[in-house]
DNA sequence: CTACCCGTGCAACGGAAGTGCATTTATTGT
DNA sequence: ACAATAAATGCACTTCCGTTGCACGGGTAG
């Protein structure tokens, strides 16, 4: 709870109820998570102030977005003293195509890849689709 | 104009003349383009005409669909001959921050990735973002 | 010639992201 | 402790985009 507030203070986001709640949401869930989800497991918050505080996670880098390919946005927890904006922290994500969740396989960065002539990288997002390990023991 | 014909009937993609007249307009193009691209440049038609002549191309493999980040689908000829469902015709799409436009980049494919134990891919995406070579060249 | 299928057009729906403004809650300075 | 200020929350509304249902019409096949 308590390292919950530092984390937030560190990244200077205030920490209040909600968003404590919130955070703590984001981590016991290991999955990518969309406004929607936020959305019904808080429904007596305003979809507003949760929209917003995902935003302000986002913008402080508490969070980091997600483009699974679903067009929904999805958001989950930075790793602590990660720097989503270095080339060197951006990792994939995988979406299960069977349960329809989207995993950060935090651990497998993106390769470097060498693009032709006039073309300067400052970003990537590498998604693999498929079949997850959940569902794939079944 | 009788190649279009030809490459629609290949695919089963049966060559009316709204079909040939986008198909041209995506030839012409050498950057992804999405539903309003193609609803302001045929402002005549209607947007369901458009955008399920887009799907079926689709489906018959004429076009693919491209994420780019966006939140916009965008679409863009496949290459004659090319399967895109096959891992080894994935390639990779660059989009530029400056100019908002997307290509693809056919000579660079996906990279084959390790997954840990229990993940099996199907597909995959990788957009890179950036300032393209038009760009970075003023 | 007729029946049918498929392409096209019109209208409307629904989800999700985003914004403007009022209100409440927290923080700062005196 | 209190006023002034800033930040967070809540409500209403908008916009954009993808998608679907239904009706019309022209071409195709029997």
């Amino acid at each position: 709870m308590k390292e919950i507030e530092q984390r937030l203070n560190e990244n200077g986001v205030r920490p209040t109820a909600m968003r404590i709640l919130i955070y703590k949401y984001l981590a016991e869930k290991e999955v990518a998570i969309s406004l929607t989800d936020i959305e019904t497991a808080f429904s007596n918050a305003d979809r507003t102030t949760l929209f917003r505080t995902l935003k302000t996670f986002e913008k402080k880098g508490v969070v980091h977005q997600i483009d699974d390919g679903t067009g929904v946005q999805k958001y989950a927890l930075c790793e602590p003293g990660c720097n989503c904006e270095l080339e060197q922290d951006l990792h994939l994500h995988f979406h299960c195509n069977n349960c329809d969740e989207t995993v950060c396989l935090t651990e497998h960065k993106i390769p470097h890849i060498n693009l032709p002539e006039g073309f300067v990288a400052e970003d990537a997002n590498l998604v693999l689709k498929g079949i997850c390990d959940k569902c794939s023991g079944q």
